[in-house]
DNA sequence: ATAAAGTATTAGGTTACCGTATAGTCAACA
DNA sequence: TGTTGACTATACGGTAACCTAATACTTTAT
């Protein structure tokens, strides 16, 4: 194996390690990693065995270990000890790689959203058939206080996020035909949000099927202009509306600033008169 | 969608968002994410679109990106700068998982190697039957000077480094079987590292057959000690040496302290006399 | 012998927060 | 209406894991 004895000076060990001489001089100070020899001048001078050490440091580092807890394991490691928490570092990495994987779904959701608002006339409504949508649902917020309808969202945020059913789809609300047909457009029913089919035993089912799509630009103040004219348009396209409302923001504050250039997605069920 | 009235104090936004409320004074200071409304009196009140800006900051941060530079984005942000950014975070993203996925591999490499090395018997050689294995070479190093031994180990490391061809696989030594014969121990031809087949284009190949295997225990200063007694097996057994001779740290550093401990592999492949 | 290149130490700065102390505010119940 | 208890803001300090810069010394190469 290589010589003991050939060693480095900290600049071609941190060379060799890829870090900067300054990183170096921290691990020395807290007792991380010591070079093998010092001379009488101060002059540090590492050792190639060294080396495998410090890629295992970056690993450990890389893993979320602090310098601390290195050290500590570096301290009273036994083969035994090493395994052991090499299993469990196995372990944490798998979950990780699982996150990022799902962040990366995230970002592609995200993104096809983006995309798909760019794409778009705003001023048109068009019929559109649909396939079957899986949703999660929150609680019933029918003609709830302003202060339910907060813990509400706040309830169905934490309950998405705790079961990890974020998948970068928007939060919708769902506005019950009845409030639509009476133009109560704020009084909403429930909050919902889009899953894959696989992710609950009971998602709530939006049926596949017919639907007029609309966006509406600006705040959802002005939303019941959008419903409006929808309304003009289904009547003289012969259509009515036979199911609820589901609204979504496709453009929001992620991606522009300011109300006024949020765009809400409205899609409504629909058959022919 | 949600109205933009019903607002949340800084403490439950906090809670929403699953971060302290000193994150959101910070991100207010630093003007990342200032609240939609503060009243007379100092209080912060966040609204739920805020919410999803939160998420979106936390995955940029996830991705690497520093509050400055996410501050600078949001700030400047336009549906086609967020799907730019989009894009090359989902490419990054890729190469992160690729990244742990090879550290994972990392790791269960050297838990087997210190796994095979705690069901050793370290005092008996044996000869074992070995299949082809890969490896990628350094320079060539016999008989070099303790300067260029140093530099050669070092532009190895580098070169792993940088292909990437680290799996977790210990450094080895090569030593010709000509010095082995001479019992000149200490000068290696050339260090190795075990690689994936499909990783180079033209590795070194460590052929097929019978192998000698013994370990060494303690400081590579006395492994003259323990040629000996496998060239005294090997002569017992009636066997002689037919190649060069492999030597690998299967516990080192790493995994224990003090040279004492280390153990080094030896192998060389032999033919019957 | 001297210059260039490298090294050590010290002191202060950085990022993204966390903890704690102090003082002010809100909301709800009596 | 007052008071209590839970909440809020600000300020100041501290933390980890470094980085930068300044200064002074050492090594090495010529």
């Amino acid at each position: 194996m290589e010589s003991a004895k050939k060693l480095f000076t900290t600049g071609e060990f941190a060379d060799l390690c890829g870090v900067k001489k300054q990183t170096l001089f921290h691990y020395d100070d807290i007792g991380l990693l010591k070079p093998e020899y010092k001379n009488e001048n101060g002059y540090r001078y590492y050792s190639v065995q060294q080396a495998e050490v410090f890629s295992v440091i970056e690993m450990l580092k890389e893993m979320g270990m602090s310098l601390a807890e290195i050290k500590d394991f570096l301290h009273f490691k036994t083969p035994e000890e090493t395994i052991k928490l090499l299993t469990e570092k196995e372990a944490m990495m798998k979950k990780k790689i699982a996150k990022m994987q799902r962040t990366q779904q995230i970002i592609r959701n995200k993104k096809k959203q983006i995309e798909e608002a760019l794409r778009l006339n705003f001023d048109r409504f068009t019929i559109e058939k649909m396939e079957t949508e899986y949703y999660v649902l929150s609680e019933n917020i029918l003609d709830c206080s302003d202060k339910e309808f907060t813990k509400s969202i706040m309830l169905f945020i934490k309950y998405t996020k705790r079961e990890e059913l974020d998948y970068g789809y928007p939060i919708g609300v769902l506005i019950r035909q009845e409030q639509v047909e009476a133009g109560d457009y704020w009084n909403y029913s429930h909050f919902y949000m889009r899953v894959d089919q696989s992710d609950l035993a009971e998602p709530f089912i939006r049926k596949a099927g017919k639907y007029v799509i609309g966006y509406h630009k600006g705040s959802y103040l002005t939303i019941h202009e959008t419903y409006k004219k929808m309304k003009t348009y289904l009547c003289e396209e012969g259509y009515r509306i036979c199911g609820d409302s589901f609204e979504e923001y496709v453009i929001d504050e992620v991606s522009v600033s300011g109300e006024d250039h949020y765009v809400t997605k409205i899609m409504i069920q629909v058959e022919e008169k």
